[in-house]
RNA sequence: GGCCCCGUAGUUCAAUGGAUAGAACGGAAGUUUCCUAAACUUUAAAUAUAGGUUCGAUUCCUAUCGGGGCUACCA
């Protein structure tokens, strides 16, 4: 790689003016911005100090000698305190003729031995997908994809929330209010079923709660008595001790949703390589407890409740087990944790979770690590934000979400409506339509999303968040269409260029090169989002490749040049990067339709 | 109250401590006898406030103001 022959050869040259040694790490090389000739640039600040010479003085010093010392370069330019270096147009050339047609580019061949375990969509069997989990999936699905690009193996789990008092609550709603209604009864897809359930226990709870303020109990107090949470209990009590009728009713209802949640899944485009279910963890994870106990690192209170005393930390005390014995939440990733550790003793376990999880994560990966479990240092929460409405926090409790399906569904309608006002593909055949509208509308929704760094919280506005022109998903598949749709002109008139051929001595356009440049970057910007865990790095990257071929596109013939060496380097051109969207976009779960 | 995160054009997002803070949408003005106009070109418009560290701060530190999250025997 050029920066760092680069760095090398400063050093070198640095010894060689300054006759001193200097710290590399404090050397900063960077691609020459836009605007200003070059290809790259030394900072100079930092080498002040032993050159005792001004910035202007030293950077030509420098200059000179790079230089002399690197055939590559061909000339350099000094701004103030920065050296701007120019390679020469073969290098660029060369790159691009040894490179266009590889598929491996980008990609490591190299595939290491410890496996990463990533968690994302964990969702709970009481209520649908809405659009907090499809970020959630997105990033994962992405991230994976990502990790694997950089010679990570990946195992790519689900857990599912299918126990706990929440899940109760609407079972607690279906033996009242139910009847024997089922998806197939209702119409309804099963995950939806069961949502309904869980929103009507919320009302009835809520009113109970009411009900009882008003006889003059406090708010907490009335949430602890009312009949509905403690037959909601009750429950969860007989679900652990087995009881037949509750077990089955569970196992009924949890059916119905995992068929939603797998539709939608399916939909969505994500996978997993294996599901864990808390129902099937939670054992385990009273047995942490109970190991704790015994370890003295835990302590049991009176009521028989556990818990971890992290005052010392700066923490809380946090509870890990109930008074009746029941497990909560903490005690169920405990026990997944070491399950996941003892089926892949992964190097890495990511847990792709919201940050209003961050407290949870901190307490479990110090109650671990108080426990002295090996992987308690490899549990990484990628905490992401919120997605917020106009109106605020999405509440599904009360039923204020942006439901996954009927999200998605808007998506491909819209996408059918911009492509049929367009007239784009009228002939194509019904069912290839309807493909194209999903390409084109997952594009919209996943770009959207993944552009934006997973740290940060972010707003959409369902009436006008999803765009299909600018800075969007549409946009960058656009770009691979209009590519597509000009090699298979090159090749049915047979101007594809020979992969040996090199075109030689032709000069590089300023568009032609910022192309090049932006190729070569590739994978470092994949190395990138899989060190920052962040799909954004390559969605920026793509939209600034796809803005930046158009305007190359808008301005200079490639069919239509006569010179065929010019014609060959521009078709190279365009066949990368076609190449790099297509892989860019697939690192971030979206499809680059052919024709659009 | 305590702990954590975030304040960048009208709006939604960018910017390893480096050059004149980038885009997109929206606003204004243009480009189609020419490889897909879901495109391209031009234009107006922003670092919450006050200090500090640094040759240099959107970025690091402190305070203030504003927004969000957590602080459940919910998940």
């Amino acid at each position: 790689m050029f920066e760092k022959r680069l760095l090398e050869a400063a050093q070198k040259a640095i010894r060689e003016l300054y006759s001193q040694d200097f710290d590399l790490s404090k050397l900063t090389i960077e691609r020459t911005k836009k605007e200003i000739e070059g290809d790259y640039t030394i900072v100079i600040f930092p080498l002040l100090k032993i050159s005792r010479k001004s910035p202007e003085q030293t950077a030509k010093e420098l200059g000179e000698v790079l230089l002399k010392e690197l055939p590559v370069l061909c000339g350099f330019n000094v701004i103030k305190g920065f050296l701007n270096l120019i390679l020469s147009d073969e290098y660029w050339l060369s790159f691009l003729a040894g490179n266009y047609q590889r598929q491996e580019y980008g990609i490591s061949q190299v595939m290491r031995e410890e496996k990463v375990v990533l968690e994302y969509s964990s969702p709970n069997t009481n209520k649908p997908l809405h659009l907090g989990h499809i970020r959630n999936n997105l990033l994962g699905y992405s991230l994976a994809n990502i990790l694997s690009a950089n010679g990570y193996p990946v195992v790519k789990v689900n857990l599912v929330n299918d126990r706990g008092i929440h899940i109760c609550k609407s079972m607690l709603a279906y033996m009242k209010w139910g009847g024997d209604e089922t998806p197939k009864s209702s119409g309804l897809k099963g995950d939806k079923l069961i949502g309904k359930y869980y929103v009507l226990f919320e009302t009835h709870y809520k009113n109970e709660i009411r009900d009882l303020m008003d006889k003059g109990l406090t708010e907490d107090e009335a949430g602890q008595q009312a009949p509905l949470i403690m037959e909601a209990r009750e429950i969860l009590r007989k679900w652990e001790a087995h009881d037949h009728e509750t077990i089955y009713l569970w196992k009924q209802m949890n059916g119905w949703a995992y068929q939603g949640f797998n539709e939608t899944y399916k939909t969505l485009g994500v996978d997993f390589d294996r599901i864990y279910y808390e129902s099937e963890t939670y054992l385990l994870g009273k047995e942490l407890v109970l190991e704790g106990l015994e370890k003295g690192v835990l302590n049991s209170r009176e009521d028989g409740s556990v818990w971890i005393d992290l005052s010392a930390e700066g923490l809380d005390e946090k509870l890990l087990q109930r008074s009746d014995g029941t497990s909560v939440y903490m005690t169920q990733d405990l026990g997944t944790a070491q399950l996941r550790y003892d089926d892949y003793h992964p190097s890495q376990m990511i847990y792709v979770v919201g940050n209003e999880q961050n407290y949870h994560f901190d307490v479990l990966k110090r109650v671990l690590l108080k426990l002295g479990k090996p992987y308690a240092p490899r549990i990484f929460h990628l905490s992401y934000g919120m997605v917020e409405l106009p109106e605020g926090k999405m509440k599904s409790r009360e039923g204020k979400v942006v439901d996954a399906d009927d999200l998605m569904e808007e998506m491909f309608s819209t996408a059918g409506e911009m492509t049929m006002e367009l007239g784009k593909v009228s002939e194509f055949p019904g069912k290839e339509a309807r493909k194209l509208f999903e390409t084109i509308g997952l594009g919209a929704l996943k770009y959207f999303i993944l552009k934006v760094d997973p740290k940060k919280n972010m707003l959409f506005d369902p009436k006008e968040s999803i765009d299909f022109n600018g800075n969007t998903g549409p946009f960058i598949q656009y770009t691979y269409a209009r590519i597509n749709s000009l090699v298979s002109k090159a090749i049915a008139q047979q101007l594809m260029p020979h992969q040996d051929v090199l075109p030689a001595g032709s000069r590089l356009m300023l568009q032609e090169k910022e192309i090049i440049k932006l190729l070569m970057a590739y994978p470092q910007i994949t190395k990138q989002a899989a060190d920052e865990l962040n799909p954004a790095v390559v969605a920026n990257y793509v939209y600034d490749l796809a803005k930046s071929y158009n305007h190359f596109y808008q301005e200079i013939p490639v069919l239509k040049e006569e010179n065929a060496d010019l014609r060959q380097l521009r078709l190279m051109l365009s066949v990368f990067t076609a190449s790099v969207i297509g892989k860019s976009l697939k690192l971030l779960g979206i499809d680059s339709p052919e024709r659009m």
